[in-house]
Formats: C-alpha cells, sequence, structure tokens
DNA sequence: CTGAAAGCGCTTACAG
DNA sequence: CTGAAAGCGCTTACAG
C-alpha cells in the first residue's frame, strides 16, 4: 500500500484517530496496553505522518529556514555540517534558501515566512548594522525566532553565534609584532564585510599599540586576480609580514613573495584566518587562526531549538573561542 | 496583521475563496475585472498563501529534498549551488537531508517520503550498484521521481547527471603517456567511490593500450595522512608521473615530491582532478580535468522539474562534458 | 466566469 | 484513558 494514513491505524487498532495521535504525540496519555496495539499497526503498516498535514493542524512544522548567500564558500558549507547534525538531533528539517546579491531580501524573508518554518537561521558575514536591523524586525514582526550564525551587530538584542574577530585580529598581529616584524601589512577584501571590518580593527589597535602605522591592502579574494595585484606589490613596498584576511588570500600572496625571491619566513611572515585545507597545502604551511567554523553552526542551531521552543535563554550573544595555529609561514 | 489568509481576502475582494484561490493558480479562468480587485487586495494585505496549506490541499508542495552525505566536499557545495539556483527558477523550495554513514538510507527516504517531497536529487558517488537498485526501488515504489547526480550506474532505467569518468581517467593518462611518461602512477583513495573506479578504469585502460603497467596507489583524502604515505613514496619507487584522482591528493603528492627534489614538471608530471581552487594555489599551477560540477547539479535540477511535472525526457541518463586545464605541472 | 461544499491528513480542546 | 467533532488554510471537482 501506499503510504498508510492516520485512519487506517485506527481502523486497524480498533481505536479513534485522536488515540493514534496521541500515542505518536503524547503517549504518557495512553494506557499502555492501547499503546502497544496502536504501536503494532503502526509498524505493520508502516505508517509514518504525513508532515505537512501535521504542520497545518498544529502549526509547527519542525523545519527551520537556513539563509546563505554563497554556498560555495567553504565556511558556509561547513556552518551547514554543524547546523544539520544538530538539526537531525532535534528532529527538525533544514529548508535552505540561498539569497543573491541581486535580490530583494525582504521579500525573499516574506516567503520564507509564507514557507511556515518554525524559525530561522541566518548565515552571513557580509550585513551591514543596517541590514541585520531590517531582518530582525521582519521576523520579530512575524513572531518567528531566528539566529544569526558567522554575524557581527552590536544590537543587543540580535541573537549572533560568531567568535570575536576583533580578538583574533588583534593577536595575530601582535604575534607578527612581537616577532620584530615591521612592515606588517594587512590583505584585505576591497568589498567591506562586518567580520572583515572587525579582523581589520583588531589589526588596527594592535599596530597602534605598538606605534606603527597601520597598513591595509585590499584585493580580490579571486585568486587570478589578487595574483596580479601582489605581483606589483614587492617593486614598490617593504614588507617583512603579512596577514590575509583568508587563507586562501595569504597563501596566494605566499606564492607571489617567494617568487620575488622572498624567503618565508625569514624574510617575510605570513599568516591566514581560517586554519582550512589551504593552510595544510601551501608551502610552508600557513599559520591561521582557527575558526570553529561548524561548531558556529551546531551553536546557532542548537540556540534556535531553546527560541523556538521558548526554553530560557540566558545569552543570546554567544563567543565562541578561537586559537593561533602556528605553523612554519611564522617564526 | 500577522499573515493573512485566503478568507481575509475573498473577504476584502468580496468574492469566494475559490476565485481567490484561481487568481492565484489559474489567473486565466478569472474575468480580468475581478482578479485585478483581488489583486490589489492581496497587495495591501501582503498576503502569501501558506504554503503548507496549499501543499496538504493540492497534494504538491513544490519542495524537492537534496540527500548529501558530506556537505564540506567542496563538489558537493558546488552542486548544490547549481541546484538552488535552478530550483529557484522553477519556484521549487530545497529540504535539505544528509544522511550519514551510520545512519540506515532506506529508513531516512521512508522519512524523506513522508515530508511529501515532490521529487528527490541524490548526490552520492560514493553509491554501490546495489545501493542504487534500493533506492530506486524505495522511490518508484512510492512514485516519487528521483535524480542522482554525480553518481555512475549502469542501470538504463536510472536517471543520472555525471560526466564520463572512465573517459576522463583515459585522457589525462594518455596525455601522460604521449609526453613520454613511463612510470605513471594513479594516485587513489583508499576507499572506493563507483566515481573513482571508473577513473581506475579508464587509467588502466590507457595503461594498457600503450603496453605499461598500471600502477595505483592507495592513500587517504586527509592531507595529513597521505603526506605521511607519500613520504616513503619516493625512496623505494621510480615515478616519472602522478594523477591524483582529487586536486588535493595531486597537490600534496607534489609538495612532497618537490621536498624530495624532485622538479615538476621536468622530472616528475603531476595531474588532477576536479580543477578546484587549490589548483591554482598549488605551485606549479596543477593540470586538472575541469568537472562542470555547478552544471550538473543545475542539470539534475532541471532534469528533475521534468519528471515531477510527467514531462516528456528523451533521455534520463546525461553525460555533461569535461575537458583538460593544462597548467604548468605537465608539459 | 463564479460559488458552495467536500476534502487533504492531521491535532486539539472538550466531554465523558 | 478515550472518542467525536471542529478546525488548520488551502484546492478542486461540481453546479450553475
Amino acid at each position: 500500500m501506499i503510504n498508510a494514513t492516520i485512519y487506517d491505524v485506527a481502523r486497524g487498532a480498533g481505536v479513534s484517530l485522536a488515540t493514534v495521535s496521541r500515542v505518536l504525540n503524547n503517549p504518557e496519555k495512553v494506557k499502555d496496553e492501547t499503546r502497544q496495539r496502536v504501536l503494532k499497526v503502526i509498524k505493520e503498516l508502516g505508517y509514518r505522518p504525513n508532515v505537512i498535514a501535521r504542520g497545518l493542524a498544529s502549526r509547527k512544522t519542525t523545519t527551520v529556514g537556513v539563509v546563505i548567500s554563497d554556498i560555495t564558500r567553504a565556511s558556509v558549507a561547513e556552518m551547514l555540517g554543524g547546523i544539520s547534525d544538530i538539526a537531525q538531533n532535534y528532529h527538525y528539517s533544514i529548508k535552505l534558501f540561498s539569497v543573491r546579491e541581486d535580490m530583494d531580501v525582504i521579500d525573499t524573508l516574506h516567503n520564507i515566512v509564507a514557507e511556515q518554518v518554525d524559525g530561522v537561521l541566518y548565515l552571513n558575514d557580509e550585513l551591514s548594522e543596517m541590514r541585520v536591523n531590517e531582518i530582525k524586525k521582519m521576523f520579530t514582526g512575524n513572531s518567528i525566532p531566528f539566529v544569526f550564525a558567522n554575524v557581527v551587530s552590536d544590537d543587543p538584542d540580535v541573537p549572533t553565534v560568531s567568535i570575536d574577530y576583533e580578538k583574533a585580529g588583534y593577536e595575530i598581529t601582535k604575534l607578527l609584532i612581537d616577532d620584530q616584524r615591521e612592515n606588517i601589512y594587512l590583505l584585505s577584501t576591497a568589498r567591506r564585510y562586518s567580520v572583515n571590518d572587525k579582523k581589520e580593527a583588531g589589526y588596527t589597535r594592535a599596530m597602534q599599540e605598538a606605534g606603527m602605522e597601520p597598513k591595509i591592502f585590499r584585493t580580490s579574494g579571486d585568486t587570478l586576480i589578487n595574483r596580479q595585484h601582489f605581483s606589483t606589490f614587492f617593486s614598490d613596498k617593504r614588507v617583512d609580514a603579512a596577514i590575509g584576511v583568508r587563507d586562501s588570500i595569504a597563501v596566494s600572496f605566499m606564492n607571489i613573495a617567494r617568487d620575488n625571491g622572498r624567503d618565508v619566513p625569514k624574510d617575510l611572515a605570513i599568516a591566514g584566518f581560517q586554519n582550512t585545507k589551504y593552510s595544510l597545502l601551501s608551502r610552508p604551511n600557513l599559520t591561521s587562526i582557527d575558526i570553529p567554523v561548524y561548531d558556529i553552526g551546531a551553536v546557532s542551531m542548537r540556540l534556535l531549538t531553546k527560541l523556538m521552543n521558548n526554553k530560557e535563554v540566558d545569552n543570546i550573544r554567544i563567543i565562541l573561542p578561537h586559537y593561533i595555529v602556528k605553523r612554519d609561514s611564522t617564526n
């Protein structure tokens, strides 16, 4: 038979549908004997409740919407891994919504609301504070719980899970300063991200504390493009150390540096951000800030389940720890 | 007001709900004047149909299930990008299901069926023919359309989208043979994948055709591990060329080769598979087979929409073209 | 071209 | 502890 319904089960067990429903949702309210009988029929028929019907009747879909921009970024994919694992534990399904640059975000959010998800996870490190505010209003207006993952915001009412990027930027810069490096560059992206802004702030603070001039070089995240930017870099600049806001940028820079006869780390120390696979496939292996991307996903999903079930939450702004992985690209 | 319903719209426009529903689903059946009036009220109220209710009533959820194993693999993420873009075009939503090694696949599929998706996309290059058959039976039994993406299967009734991995393996091997390389190794994974089996078959065919002995070296996909395997490689083996079944394996091997004083490509030619970012961040840049991963995702989603809407499909087994990107790691 | 009514497969007070 | 009934917000024949 194709897809038994709750009626089939009720008939088979000689009870009403209400009882079958209770066996599924509030088993403790059903007499043990009855419950066993119903369970047996359920198994025999291979019955699984129609999730859609349940969603309509209960107004709970046990589904969360996950909003992403660019899924091909390694950090996004790994965060999704964490989200997915936790969602599975809590028996939530995941609906994926990707918003592209050219799309009307608020319109998309309206669509998500129409999908009747129980909560929303918003992954995007490129959000401006204003955008965050719009999104927050939209969701609170529809009273649907939400959590921002890997987003930095100063609004104390916005649930976020991330690391302290400012501190990370500070620490990695400090590492190079303490190594007596003088001309320390930060290689950042031309496009401004809230997260990268924090890294830059941390870098700048460390430099100024040390009485050194912050030097931020902006380039593209695309290797083919930044390679060109970097190739002229060495002809007109003094540089003793560089920090890439992404590992891929750091590795690309390191390659060009070596092409220009620089010895890494002797002449030039290089560090990256994110501790991706690149850091192990580069020569020399790259010093990098390990960001617990999987955990950011997992923790934000866990926070969201609490919010969805009106559990007490003592802190809606979670900062996860990061640490520096020292490898051969620095002393 | 929170979430207007179809009743609110009907009342506002002075029509029945049936008419509102028609305006949404079969607008041509409604008199122009009425339609405009309804549309106006819809806009005023910001009405969006409750997707769940619609799903229950129409038995169509306009949602597809996407089954993945490891989302952190770059190819999976990029495929998802292609799927997501096309899904958006056709107004389908995506529900993500990840199956882990230790899970009962068939049980998971039952859950997916209970979710009432209109179709399923199954991404997994590690499926055995037997497994493919089980899955096929499960879905056909529940009469839910499905497409395998990046899966190779010999069953002519199984809709698949992939490239000709055997041919790709053959061609890249041929490239090295034609370059007069003698000891050509294939660096494959210890775990057997259907897709890697095909690459190996192509490699073997090319080698045998040339009267050379196929040499397959199996290692881990994990850089930290394969690095160790490779470090003893050069002490006891003659090697003039190597092909990694993944770019990351090829790059890892290349690094060790250079540590052992080999000049790439002079002493040793190296090629990879997939043309990922690694191929551009390695030194020298890696020759690789470009596999149109995004397109595999996009095309399989498009195929699935046709199957879901009972459109005529002339070919349910689609092979996409691949090509070799020659870079500095080979002559 | 439009409306009244049944029904999709569940959950949830309400009685008992 | 269990059942009858209403209802979730839509779609879809069926009449007219």
